[in-house]
DNA sequence: GATGTTGCTTCGAATTTCGAAGCTGCTACG
DNA sequence: CGTAGCAGCTTCGAAATTCGAAGCAACATC
């Protein structure tokens, strides 16, 4: 191996264990994607519904991370042939099982970040 | 107030709950700042050593982001003044407290995330 | 049939992110 | 001394992303 000079400890080995952080947050680390799975935490919501929920989220922006949320399997999309079509956004088990992690980062923020910009 | 057709409940309400988590998405959804943090997890560590440990993170970016989380208060800068001048970056008590939530998150790719790219 | 709502898509512009290179200060080698 | 190397950044355009506004089809409401 090539060890050279470790200063504190072999940063090296996080490598390992951040592979799963890397996949997790190659998701998440997108602008709105936590947002967009923290609205569907309360039940199944609609595009017009999303966009409204979220402020300063464009159409766009939301119609690609939705694609993207579905295509990861962490969103459904279920289309009610009415006649007035409807479509609507879920949550899948997968995205479900990631909820208790938002909760507990929600529960950080609160606890550790303050509103303001941390000017204080 | 604008109150138009709720399809299924109303989501209105989660913008108040989402506040927290639009605040740490604020610092978590730029694309390494989670990773930042998980790589500073086991200890502190060097500019260098970090842009090394962290696979496709230019140095441009990462003294962007650790100068965020530095202003954040997530991680400490430490100078030691040598004479070889030695830069330190660990985790305050502010990004302590973020790390089970990382774990949490980390646990949830392994158990939930392919390491395709949702491909299979 | 005029207006409004839903669920998107397309467009060009603004913002962000990127990698490569450069710079200072120090050590090590010869 | 001279060259080489490493640490810790900063600066620079170029590429990628994100943005808001507008548009469009389908339907409901007035």
């Amino acid at each position: 191996m090539s060890a050279s000079v470790r200063t504190s400890h072999d940063v090296d080995a996080c490598v390992q264990v951040d592979e799963a952080l890397t996949r997790a947050f190659g998701i998440l680390g997108k602008r709105w994607n936590a947002l967009v799975l923290g609205s569907l935490r309360f039940g199944p919501a609609g595009f017009r519904e999303l966009s409204r929920a979220i402020d300063g989220l464009s159409d766009s922006v939301l119609a690609d991370r939705l694609a993207e949320l579905t295509r990861h399997q962490l969103v459904h999309r279920r289309v009610d042939e009415g006649p007035p079509v409807a479509v609507t956004y879920e949550l899948t088990e997968r995205g479900r099982a990631l909820l208790p992690a938002l909760d507990q980062i929600s529960a950080w923020a609160v606890e550790h970040l303050p509103p303001e910009p941390s000017a204080q």
